[in-house]
DNA sequence: GATGAATGAGCCTTCATTCAT
DNA sequence: CATGAATGAAGGCTCATTCAT
């Protein structure tokens, strides 16, 4: 949620700095998922962001900035779509339930992101590290709240223990790691029930109640 | 098991080789660990395992191959966990159980070698990650195997799905790529009773019945 | 004539990159002649051009590339000193006879670089060896029309069979291959003569007509 | 003729050491043939030798003995070659002919190791390279001698200057370092017909008188 | 602010030669 | 004498970063 980490720039006008980050970060993905982070250039991120590499810099003061960008937006975007799932849900049940199932068709969506990020989360310089884990972070507890809120409400969660929100935020990333395997064995969204399931039972949650 | 993936040495003497390989994958490991794949050097293995760079380079065709070398242990070894904590059990539904808590174990005691796994796989070559998938398909299979005799036996396992092996060798990971989290949670012992618990209630056994 | 093989490189610039390559194969041609291309490595080229290695690799991929650059330019050398020798001549038998003496002249000259040429074409990677063979293939077909155009011009060349043209371009070789002989044996412009007037009689020309 | 160059050895026996150093160079030629001398390892050559590394080592103190025996015995082939004309024949006249046509001959038929000859002789050491041009010399010489005994026999040779020798034995070269194109162009024999007509002319000779 | 050429540190790999057994 | 493992000195090439224009 909150960029813990700054990164200075050589240029003043702020709007356009935050204008060009955000290209920039958007090109660099699509290169680090093409190529990965190591075997990425700061030439090709810049070709592929139309930019020259001097201008790049003007951005960004390291290559490790620009993975800790690609990091931060990757990380915000399957937050933002648990959020976007949580709009229009207010029965607290009904929250968690599809907070999780949107997390995991999120984790399968974005399997070539998510694969990123645990592939170059240690690739990343102990600030930036620091900083992207705080924010998986906050997107965990987000999930103890849910659940929090949901045994509030009266939803017995027997099999809810103080690992719940990690097991939650950490099962449907297989969809990503283990893609390699998924492919071949059944059809997408048939996973994403599964898994579903999965978690539900091992919540201790009974036909959703 | 089977390791898909021949090696080919400059040295002839095969006993010789595959004790300095095994030398070297540990030494390896021991570098990636502190510094990732790709900052690690060939000078900086060759240092810590004590030899001259030309020496790996008897034992080793490329910087893959000693990636690939590690994989492979690393991959053995928690595999090996697994075998050993069945020697004594017979019973097809203890055996199941059995498994599972000793995947857990080990995937906390081995929690840095497995995040090194994670991380660098994508670092492997074509044919190394082949072989190296290969193998953690297998072990895969081992748990589909051992869920099926359970079943077999008479075991209720309502929850087990196509995924079900899937699942089971993939959420302990958790352990080693959320050690940064669980650290300040709970005792390690807690965390793998509550994912044990977890995996019993997700795949629908009952009190172990 | 026709430059057959491109190099790439990373700097856009064509006027600079021209200039820096002429300049690159200059140095680099002083390197081999001193050490051979094999002995050479790419930092004396670069400290010979006054460029840091980096540099180098701006205007130029490979070691291989420095190798054609320098062939192109020799092969295009003694190209231009018998084309230049032809520019006031128009009589065609004139003409077959300043080629002659023109290329027999330039070898001796440039009898170092030939050398260097005759010594490391084989080093050359396929690509560039064919784009080499190719000019100086188009070279002696140049010299095959100048003896066809003396022969229309009525000129009596009972000697000069199939291999005419590749016996004439490759004999004044010799002032170079040989040149630790003929030092010690006359005079240079001797030699010229002699080997003018055996290529004559070998072509059966008498006397000029 | 008379190898000026003495290699040390490690080993005392001397027959041993001639017979394992012309196993040696013809194995190395081999290899040479192959790859060109350059890109051809010492292993390389040991392995083509039936040898261990070791083991050559006592025959041979560097890589550059290995080249010089190859030199030697290469140039010592087409002076046997040329030799072995003349056997038979005692007319002066007919023994410069067949001396010319063998070593034309020669020339097609080892153009694999010419090739290799001219391509490395540079890569020689200094003393090395002396003794294979004296070698060389000899062999010029030995054309010198056998233009001036069919000089003094009768012969007219209006067109034998102080260069004949020289011209002589080294336009057949064009047969190696040409291939390339003669291969194209037409057959072997009848190549070599047209170079030996071409030196009958150029040397003045009319009709083998 | 933009550009893109320049830089130099460093990496993987090869190989001739040595030497202990 | 034979063996073959050990060695270490290079060498070609890459690339993040800087800086003059």
């Amino acid at each position: 949620m909150t960029p813990t980490r700054v990164i200075t720039a050589q240029v003043s006008d702020t709007g356009l700095v935050n204008e060009r980050r955000a290209h920039i970060a958007q090109a660099a993905a699509r290169v680090f998922r093409r190529k990965g982070f190591h075997n990425a250039t700061i030439r090709d991120i810049a070709v592929e962001a139309g930019l020259s590499q001097g201008s790049l810099y003007n951005y960004v003061r390291t290559k490790d900035d620009i993975l800790y960008l690609v990091h931060q937006d990757m990380t915000a975007a399957y937050a933002r779509d648990v959020e976007r799932a949580l709009e229009d849900v207010t029965e607290p049940r009904a929250r968690l339930h599809a907070a999780i199932a949107a997390f995991i068709h999120s984790m399968r969506e974005r399997r070539a992101d998510i694969a990123l990020i645990y592939q170059e989360t240690h690739a990343l310089g102990e600030e930036s590290r620091r900083a992207v884990l705080a924010q998986t972070q906050a997107f965990i507890q987000r999930f103890a709240q849910l659940i929090e809120e949901a045994r509030a409400a009266g939803m017995a969660l027997p099999g809810a223990g103080p690992l719940a929100a990690d097991i939650v935020t950490f099962l449907p990333v297989m969809l990503s790691l283990r893609a390699w395997r998924l492919r071949d064995i059944m059809p997408g969204d048939a996973a994403e029930a599964e898994l579903v399931g999965f978690l539900m039972r091992g919540l201790g949650i009974q036909d959703g109640v």
